[in-house]
DNA sequence: ACATGAAGCGGACTCTAGTCCGATTCACTC
DNA sequence: GAGTGAATCGGACTAGAGTCCGCTTCATGT
C-alpha cells in the first residue's frame, strides 16, 4: 500500500501509482498525534486479542479519542487493518522494486514470478488475520486497496514478460489463489503446511504463465 | 447444495457427500409451510430490490413469521441464498453428472473441465448477488456451502484424470477464480463481457490442467 | 496577540445481524 | 379425544459497525 493514510480521505485518486505518497496537504498537529495513537492502540488491541475479536469502540477508547476521529481517518475496519500492514508491505515491495533476483529485477519473469508467490504468501500468513479484515472487511475490499493495485501491476508485468495472453485476467487468479481468504483456509482447515502451499502455487504460477 | 434445508441446523455432518439428501427425520407441517412462506418471501424481496438490500427482518415480516423461524431453519442470511440457489444449482449438477457431453461424462478431462467453467460462470453471472451473499455472509462461508464440496469434488476428478500434480489446491484455484466476489469484479469494476472472462477462464482451466 | 474559517473531534444515534427463552403448536400414544 | 413431551415459534434483546452534526482546536493572515 501507499502510505497514504494522511489524507482524509483515502481512495480518492484512482489513478494513483502506488508508490510513496506523502503526506498529502498538511496534516494537522492534533491529527497526527491522534493517529499515531490510533495505531498504537490497534496495533497493542489485535496483537493481543486478534484482530477479529476487537472492536471499534474498544480501539476508539484505548487510544482516547471518538469513534468518528477513528472513522474519519481509516473509513472502516478494513482501512484501519491496512493502516498496519503498511509497513511490512511496503518493506517488500522495495525489495519487489530494487532487491537482489530472483524477487528483484535481473532474473527471468518466471523465476521473480515464482520468488514473488513465496514471498507474498509467507507476508499473508504472518499477518493472516490482519489481512483477512483488509480483504475481506467491506465487499470489494480487495480490489480497492493500493496494495492490490500495485501487486497487480507486478504480476502483470511479470506475465507479459512471459509472453501469455490474457495477462489482466490471469494475474487477477493469481491474485485470487493468494488471497487471505484463500490462504487461511489451506492452513486452517486444511492443516497444509506453508511450504507445500508455496510450492504447489510455484507450479501454478509457472502454470499459469505458460503462453 | 444438497437440499437439506430441512434439518434444524445445515452443516452439521462434514463428511456429508453432496448428493440428494431428502427430509431428515420429519418435518413438522408448521414448519414446512413456514419454510416455503419464507423462501417464496425472500424470493421476491431478493428479486425486487437485491439481497443486500433486503433485511431479515423484512422477510421474517413479509412471511408473517418470527426471526426466530427464519434463524433457526436457515442459519443465517447466506444459508438463506443457499437455499434459494438450490434449485438451479442441482439442475447443473444433474447435467454434470450425467447429461450430454462435454459437460457430463463422455468427453475428455480437458474439455469436461472447460465446458463446467463455462456453465459454472454463466450460472454465477446469472445469480451474482444471491451468489455473492451465499460466500460472503459470515468469513469461511464459501467452503462450507454443500455445493462448493461437490464442484470441488468434480474438479479435483477431472484434474486428477487429466494427470496433474497438486490436484486439490489446483482445484481450490480454479474454484477461487470462480467465486462470486472475482466474478463480480471482472463484470462490474473491469466491465469486462461475460463471453470474454468465459474463454479467458477457459485458457486458464487448461493451463491448470497441463502436467 | 487576535480574529477567522476550515479541519478535525467525539459521542450519541441508527441500523442490522444474530441470540435467547418463555409460550405455543404439533405428532403420537393410550 | 385428552395427555404429553419435544420441536418449533416469535419478538424482545444484545452487540457492533458505521453515520451525523454541533462543538473544539488548529493554522494563518493581520
Amino acid at each position: 500500500m501507499s502510505g497514504n493514510v494522511n489524507g482524509p480521505q483515502s481512495g480518492s485518486s484512482r489513478a494513483e501509482l502506488p508508490v510513496i505518497d506523502v503526506g498529502v496537504v498538511h496534516e494537522r498537529s492534533d491529527a497526527a498525534r491522534n493517529r499515531l495513537r490510533v495505531l498504537a492502540a490497534a496495533e497493542r488491541l489485535f496483537a493481543t486479542r486478534g484482530a477479529a475479536g476487537v472492536t471499534m469502540d474498544e480501539v476508539a477508547a484505548q487510544a482516547g479519542v471518538g469513534k468518528g476521529t477513528l472513522y474519519r481517518r481509516f473509513g472502516d475496519k478494513g482501512g484501519l487493518a491496512v493502516a498496519l500492514l503498511d509497513e511490512r508491505e511496503m518493506e517488500l515491495q522495495a525489495r519487489v522494486l530494487g532487491g537482489q533476483p530472483p524477487l528483484g529485477p535481473g532474473a527471468l519473469a518466471a523465476d521473480r514470478l515464482v520468488a514473488f508467490v513465496a514471498a507474498y504468501l509467507e507476508l499473508v500468513a504472518a499477518q493472516l488475520d490482519l489481512v483477512l479484515m483488509s480483504e475481506t472487511s467491506a465487499p470489494g475490499a480487495r480490489s480497492r486497496t493500493g496494495a492490490h493495485a500495485f501487486w497487480g501491476q507486478h504480476v502483470r508485468l511479470l506475465l507479459s514478460e512471459a509472453g501469455v495472453g490474457d495477462v489482466d485476467l490471469r494475474a487477477d487468479v493469481l491474485l485470487a489463489a493468494l488471497a487471505a481468504e484463500q490462504v487461511r483456509h489451506w492452513l486452517d482447515e486444511d492443516q497444509r503446511d506453508l511450504e507445500r502451499v508455496g510450492s504447489a502455487l510455484a507450479g501454478v504460477a509457472l502454470a499459469l504463465a505458460q503462453p
